[in-house]
DNA sequence: TTATTAATCCGAAACGTTTCGGATCGCCGA
DNA sequence: TCGGCGATCCGAAACGTTTCGGATTAATAA
């Protein structure tokens, strides 16, 4: 409720030199800066966003769009998201809008934000390779941050955990351990993760002089335990002889794939290796598997920090090339994976 | 980006009419009002909130916060609620912010936020008969919408369901079906819900002539499988006669009764019956249920509109004496319940 | 001694609205 | 003819900041 003009008034000083006190501007006597910022506390003043936004241009919101249908995932994980953003927010004061919106109409959602021209910027999580949210954004110069690396070319800070090594290092594992069919079971095909996950994966197909077999990749709109049990259920009831070894897309696929090798009647890890990536979410603990999984692990959670960081430091007016960071996930071997021969 | 002075020099009219004709007031010509529409749309005018909160004292924002920890609930259900609201107050042009704070420092943030006054109003969800967010916000005189009943005199809108009729329909559902003894697995005893079920509980065993047994209800802080499961086996091997029929909180913990009497060997409805109120998340659909499950339904989706729609009254200057909505739980009975006689 | 400079401070305008208190004009009834 | 009224319009102030362009003073350099 106290202004500016109150301090002003109390201390005989202009209002002025109050507000550049507080803000820490270098043209103000030491003192008359202490005196000031003790009126401020005494009359609890707390500046005004609207006036200041009037004026700056900042209004201090930051906003994430998602569509109703949860998209990719499931409303545990975008959850866990949404608060990880607010409480990094609140630590720059700034305030997390969250908009939900019908899938359909996702761009003209972000249309209209634009237009109102109230918030500093937006994060994008699950970015395509061709997303026309992000070109929405960047064309109308709105700050951005994503979340998982895009195609376009588009001058925005990025944080993205590095998905072309977490494969490369589990299919390594499995390679070292002797497997020589390995699938994998992932998710949309079209998401950037997926895209380097699938590369890598032929990748080190390829540095093991093994062929590649499209009926050992599985895709799937959502990584779900259904999608884990179903997939591989299919890839070891058909014709030949089945997969030794599953790399799951998450947690949840591993799950599935769990439960299907039990009604299958195999073991892990003596007739199937198991190795996931995990985001690390307190419902699917890789550890409480039994057998406990061998993981690349990467906390969904660690994602906001960053992902704020990246944001903030945009709008201030970071030059984007200096901001764009690539997270390396742990490589955790646990009781999921084995050795081949062993079996025998 | 084009402002009110650009229609106003367009058109030649001041910028006092053009704000005017806009808001819709009386004393502007049909002919003006039209020309002036016309223009706004031509430069794509958007108000400014920031000026316009300036002066009016209204931001277009509201909040919830909500604790860290996730409180009584589940993400899911944080995230359905969330969801629901962002869309509501879309409705009214209203962003809605969310913030997360650690459990033990609810109250600083909301003192925070009230200090700043720059949330339209809040909704508070799980009120606690003696709250106090409600009483701080009531105290500051900032509009609150309440999901749950609160027992102080405080003056706010309240949303509500009827949670003393709809436990009194199922034990009456059940006291029909000749039951006697009827275990209650519900929430966190000191919620309002919880508070307004247990009396109808009680009152129902009355009206039966039923005696009340202290080991028949159980409540636990979080209404999870985990909680029916556990209770429902501690009743029924506790030394005499488990009870015949069970009303819970919640269809997950249904969810773990079911798990329970799978391995305490006794059938759903021939042994025991089951009960329990629906919030209607997707994840757990009591028709899905095997038996279908026997529910008072009352979606909380459908929560979202009328804790909103109070809210912007409130915020509007409705009277608050109008600004209470009760609302009645549909009574749905399906395979899970059943007559005791047909036990024998 | 005088011109420069550094350290402090301040007036006034600007941001884009809303709103208070009239002003103008034509018309009606007395 | 005139007071009054209704329909339309508008100027200017206000909301609470930030910031531009100096102003003032004292110390320093020439």
């Amino acid at each position: 409720m106290a202004t500016l003009k109150d301090i002003s008034r109390k201390l005989s000083i202009s209002v002025t030199t109050v507000s550049r006190a507080l803000n820490g501007y270098s043209d103000v006597n030491e003192e008359t800066r202490k005196r000031i910022h003790q009126a401020a506390v005494e009359l609890n003043y707390r500046p005004n966003q609207f006036a200041r936004k009037l004026v700056t241009g900042r209004s201090g919101l930051a906003a994430m769009v998602l569509p109703d249908d949860f998209g990719i995932t499931t409303r545990e994980i975008w959850f866990e998201i949404l608060a990880g953003l607010s409480v990094e927010f609140a630590k720059h004061d700034i305030d997390f809008v969250l908009k939900v919106s019908p899938t359909d109409q996702i761009v003209n959602t972000y249309q209209r934000l634009i237009e109102r021209n109230a918030m500093d910027g937006f994060v994008v999580i699950a970015a395509l390779p061709k997303d026309e949210r992000v070109s929405l954004l960047a064309r109308n110069d709105v700050p951005l941050v994503l979340h998982g690396r895009s195609e376009q070319i588009v001058e925005c800070p990025v944080f993205d955990i590095n998905n072309y090594e977490l494969m490369l290092q589990s299919m390594q594992h499995l390679l070292e351990l002797g497997h020589r069919r390995i699938a994998f079971i992932g998710g949309p095909a079209n998401h950037g993760f997926m895209i380097d996950r699938t590369r890598a994966y032929r990748a080190a197909l390829a540095s093991g002089g093994l062929p590649f077999d499209p009926d050992c990749i599985a895709c799937g709109e959502r990584m779900t335990e259904e999608l884990g049990m179903v997939n591989s259920i299919r890839m070891c009831s058909s014709g030949g002889e089945g997969p030794t070894a599953f790399v799951c897309g998450n947690t949840m696929i591993a799950k599935g794939i769990y439960s299907a090798m039990q009604i299958l009647g195999r073991n892990i890890p003596e007739d199937v290796s198991v190795v996931a990536h995990d985001d690390a979410l307190p419902e699917y603990r890789a550890v409480d598997f039994r057998p406990a999984l061998t993981v690349t692990r990467a906390p969904l959670r660690d994602s906001s920090r960053p992902l704020v960081d990246l944001l903030v430091r945009r709008i201030r007016g970071e030059p984007v090339e200096s901001l764009t960071e690539i997270q390396e996930a742990e490589f955790l071997v646990r009781a999921s994976t084995n050795s081949i021969e062993s079996k025998s």
